[in-house]
DNA sequence: TCCAATGTTTCGCC
DNA sequence: GGGCGAAACATTGG
């Protein structure tokens, strides 16, 4: 009998914890053999046939492949997502992957191959979703870099690899941070709260989007009115990077 | 129909 | 070389 698995990529997919759900998704094919291969994506993939899948791992929004001839990094920007056995109609794939029972599609994503010393270099100490997580590392660098707003320093992912726009939107909210805040005017209270709310927000990102109730727990992106103070919601253009911050003008303060 | 936006890389210019 | 902006990629909802 073919298992009709949870398809999580209904909804939002590329922030960190979203990447640690397909990593999750995709272990139920540890150690099975491709059967086929395919995609737009320029690999040559009669390279992949009768190829072991040895397993994923995931750094920030990085996913990486492990097979037994190459590995490979998917990244999947902002429109990305992947399908386990329900192919999007009308779409090709950047890549499929045939198992003996499963098909798994992944679709505008960028795939490039890594290699096995790349994979060791990621640095899991930066990453938001890993359990080697080191959050006085990322308040230390914090506090070496005063002039930078917060709305970036919570997008640079050399610091917090895996927070994204959304993340950041909803940290700042929670912790009633102006977006456009130096850091060099947070006390060191907020610092620290930053840095742990880093991976816990990221944590129960992850725990709503695993129980499909992710959209409707974010209280600041994308939402009208300030859930705290029923104010209008700014919606702006922040930083350097230039990322829209939503944010409560009232609530939070620079 | 148009446009912004969950992201990153690359290229050209100063 | 650094910094910056634009472009490219590509999808979807408002």
């Amino acid at each position: 009998m073919v298992t009709v698995l949870h398809d999580i990529s209904q909804e939002v997919i590329v922030e960190g914890p979203s990447i640690v759900i397909a990593e999750n998704e995709l272990a139920e094919f540890k150690n099975q053999k491709i059967v086929n291969a395919q995609g737009t994506a320029r690999f040559n993939w009669d390279d992949f046939k009768d190829k072991k899948y040895l397993g994923s791992t995931s750094w920030g929004k990085h996913l990486i492949l492990q097979f037994s001839h190459l590995n490979l990094r998917i990244h999947f920007l902002m429109f990305g997502s992947y399908r386990i056995d329900n192919p999007r109609e009308n779409r090709i794939p950047k890549m499929q992957l045939s198992f003996k029972n499963h098909e798994v599609y992944f679709y505008s994503c960028a795939i490039k191959e890594i290699t096995k010393a790349e994979i060791k270099d990621y640095d899991q100490t930066i990453n938001v979703m890993s359990d080697e997580w080191d959050r006085l590392k990322a308040a230390a660098t914090l506090a070496s870099k005063p002039d930078v707003m917060v709305c970036d320093i919570l997008m640079d992912q050399e610091i917090f690899a895996g927070v994204g726009n959304i993340i950041k939107n909803e940290i700042l909210y929670k912790l009633k941070i102006h977006p456009e805040t130096k850091l060099q005017s947070l006390s060191k209270p907020q610092v620290k709260k930053l840095s742990i709310e880093a991976r816990e927000y990221s944590l129960q990102f992850f725990n709503w989007k695993n129980m499909n109730v992710l959209k409707k727990n974010w209280k600041i992106f994308r939402k009208k009115k300030c859930p705290d103070c029923g104010k209008a919601v700014t919606k702006k253009s922040t930083g350097k990077l230039k990322r829209i911050s939503h944010y409560c003008g009232h609530c939070q303060k620079k």
